[in-house]
RNA sequence: GGUCCAGUAGCUCAGUUGGAUAGAGCAAUAGCCUUCUAAGCUAUGGGUCGUGGGUUCGAAUCCCGCCUGGAUCACCA
């Protein structure tokens, strides 16, 4: 940590410096003040010579010259103020400076043999921030959809750590509801007393199927009824199915001894078979809640807001939050009867996490259709006096479309989360076996490289995107293993341990430092301007909750290696000092891919 | 209808607070493995940045209108 905020002082002192020099040769050259904040700097393009650019277009009003002649006067002031900056080069209106070679070995150095760098750790003190994400309900497996949730939540907690944030991670369990009676109603139906053990089905597959099995049933029914003449609304209303899950909904609430039993097991099933899913994407939780438990507190903070005057009552006993002063309509959070609908739940597990945790900001990664919801639950929870409730963030993701539409379970297009990982594995042990690159693994060793590559390949392709978007994944084309994607990054991680095994293998010492004065290619340099931008990458990943700036900001280094990798000797150099320089770039750019794919709770392998 | 979001190459996506010639990958074509891993590298082709205005030294980016797609506005979750 502390050689890593190092790292980012000297990249943030030779930023500031420039600056200061550009306000410095302006008033010396123009006798003119500008304020530090007005100086426009910016990273030099790719294709351009230089480290940082100045924009000399605003200058010119003051400098009263043309751009050229005014970027030149500007460079050569700043060249004589800056030690650090060694050649300038003025293109249009634009004034690149050029950083001396020994700033970029002295910062390598710095920071090469930190194996945390661009991660912040928290201490004690640090701010808590609570990530809830998943939030499945229990009457059907995971599938495409809750894999985009899940991994743009995980990635998330990590990259919020990784900036100095205490992070608990948290699921809210929609484990109630008619939509869980449907699937225990088809159970207990049509189930024949059917267990996961006895079909050896996963359990939250085995419920998916009744959940369906429900649907069927009752589309029948309907047919049938309107067969007999009844209008689609009589046939809904006349439903005897509808009518049978109503009531056990209602024996649930009353904990009637059955039904509260079935409840229990059938969730039990989902549980065991969620685990696995979460185990196998590799996701986590710190703390769990159930809707079973926290729909009850929901009510009863509803209705002491009621006491405060923070809801009201209408004369039909439903309560209602009025939220017209905020510019929005008025919302239902009792029902007439008094029971609780969605915004009711969430409001108790609120509460419930407030009391838990000294909670400094509140994420909710849920998809955008939802964005209302949070509007709306922001206010409530102001209202109701819970310290972060109004600067709660909704981490609002797009939807994972397929190449015809919305998925949709009735058409049996839903992509099942296991399906798809499973699929996603067997490819990569397929693509793994003929290239042959495991040779000497055990069947053990090399089945965790293949699930670390599938998994690497899925979760990057998720990430990848900016996750405000929707997205589209099309289940006949596979998720690809080369180009822009995980397996590619993965790859380079390896070859960067391969070159270490080489190096040793061949007893080439390995020293601790480069050489200030090592001479350096256009290519080295821009590596190391890759590296030593990284922590900046990470800070704005944690400041817009964005995945996608560290997935591409690691392929684009990855990519970048890969061409210096080609044209570079590396392990193999004579030259002693550039051998080492090599190595040490090596080293620094295999941690910050490591610690990337880490932020994006992807695993990197020694060999692949 | 109100509100919100999106529209960039054939396809999937990047594009920092407005900056230089709008970039990757896939797909296509042509090359590169007796040399540190070819899941790689190089080259070629591919664009009225949905559309019409405006703001200015400069707009894919900011503002307004329109078109298209999506979400939401439930005593559903």
């Amino acid at each position: 940590m502390k050689k890593n905020e190092d790292t980012k002082v000297t990249k943030m002192i030779i930023e500031s410096q420039i600056k200061a020099s550009v306000v410095s040769a302006v008033k010396k050259l123009y006798a003119t003040d500008i304020a530090e904040e007005s100086v426009q700097i910016q990273l030099t393009r790719k294709d351009m010579k230089g480290d940082y650019t100045i924009v000399v277009f605003p200058l010119l009003k003051i400098s009263k010259k043309n751009p050229v002649e005014t970027g030149k006067e500007l460079g050569e002031c700043i060249q004589e103020d800056c030690a650090d900056v060694s050649e300038f080069e003025v293109v249009k209106g634009f004034l690149n400076l050029q950083l001396s070679t020994s700033y970029w070995t002295n910062l390598l150095n710095e920071n090469v043999h930190n194996e945390q760098y661009g991660i912040t750790e928290a201490d004690d003190k640090s701010p808590l921030v609570m990530i809830e994400y998943s939030s499945p309900n229990t009457n059907k497996p995971l599938h495409l959809g809750h894999i985009r949730n899940n991994l743009l939540g995980y990635s998330l907690s990590r990259i919020v750590s990784a900036n100095g944030n205490q992070v608990v991670k948290t699921n809210i369990v929609n484990d109630r509801g008619i939509h869980i009676c449907k699937s225990m109603l088809a159970w207990k139906k049509w189930g024949e007393g059917q267990t996961p053990e006895s079909t050896g089905k996963k359990g939250d597959h085995l419920v998916g199927d009744f959940y369906v099995k429900f649907d069927q049933e009752y589309k029948k029914e309907q047919a049938a009824l309107i067969e007999a003449g009844q209008t689609k609304d009589e046939a809904e209303a006349n439903s005897a199915l509808m009518k049978e899950a109503r009531e056990m909904l209602v024996k649930w609430e009353a904990h009637d001894t059955e039904v509260y039993g079935l409840w229990e097991q059938m969730n039990q099933w989902v549980y065991q078979g969620f685990d696995v899913t979460y185990k196998k994407m590799g996701v986590d939780f710190d703390k769990i809640y159930y809707e079973s438990d926290t729909y009850k507190v929901g009510r009863d903070m509803v209705l002491e807001g009621l006491d405060k005057k923070a809801f009201y009552r209408r004369d039909d006993n439903s309560v209602w939050a009025d939220l017209e002063k905020d510019g929005l309509d008025e919302k239902l959070l009792l029902r007439t009867d008094g029971t609780s609908v969605y915004m009711t739940q969430d409001i108790g597990t609120a509460k419930l996490r407030y009391d838990d945790y000294n909670i400094d900001k509140m994420v909710y990664v849920v998809g955008n259709e939802q964005n209302y919801h949070f509007k709306v639950l922001a206010i409530v929870l102001d209202r109701l006096g819970l310290n972060w409730g109004k600067d709660l963030v909704h981490f609002s993701y797009g939807m994972v479309e397929l190449p015809e539409g919305k998925m949709k379970s009735r058409e049996g297009t839903v992509v099942d989360a296991d399906d798809l990982m499973q699929d996603m594995i067997n490819t990569a042990r397929d693509m793994s076996k003929e290239l042959g690159k495991l040779e000497g693994y055990s069947e053990e060793e090399a089945e965790k490289v293949y699930e670390m590559i599938a998994l690497g390949a899925l979760k990057y392709f998720m990430l990848k995107v900016d996750p405000r978007k929707n997205m589209t994944f099309d289940p006949k084309e596979s998720i690809d293993f080369n180009g822009n994607t995980g397996p590619f990054i993965q790859y380079t991680y390896a070859r960067i341990q391969s070159i270490y095994r080489k190096a040793k293998a061949n007893g080439i010492a390995i020293s601790d430092k480069t050489d200030l004065n090592t001479e350096l290619s256009e290519k080295e340099i821009q590596l190391m301007r890759m590296v030593s931008n990284f922590p900046a990458v990470v800070a704005e990943a944690g400041k817009v909750y964005s995945p996608a700036l560290i997935a591409n900001f690691v392929y684009d280094l990855a990519k970048e290696f890969n061409q210096f990798y080609h044209e570079s000797p590396i392990a193999v150099e004579e030259d002693e000092t550039k051998r080492s320089m090599r190595l040490l770039l090596c080293k620094s750019v295999g941690t910050v891919i490591k610690n990337g794919m880490w932020m994006m709770g992807v695993d990197v392998p020694e060999r692949m």
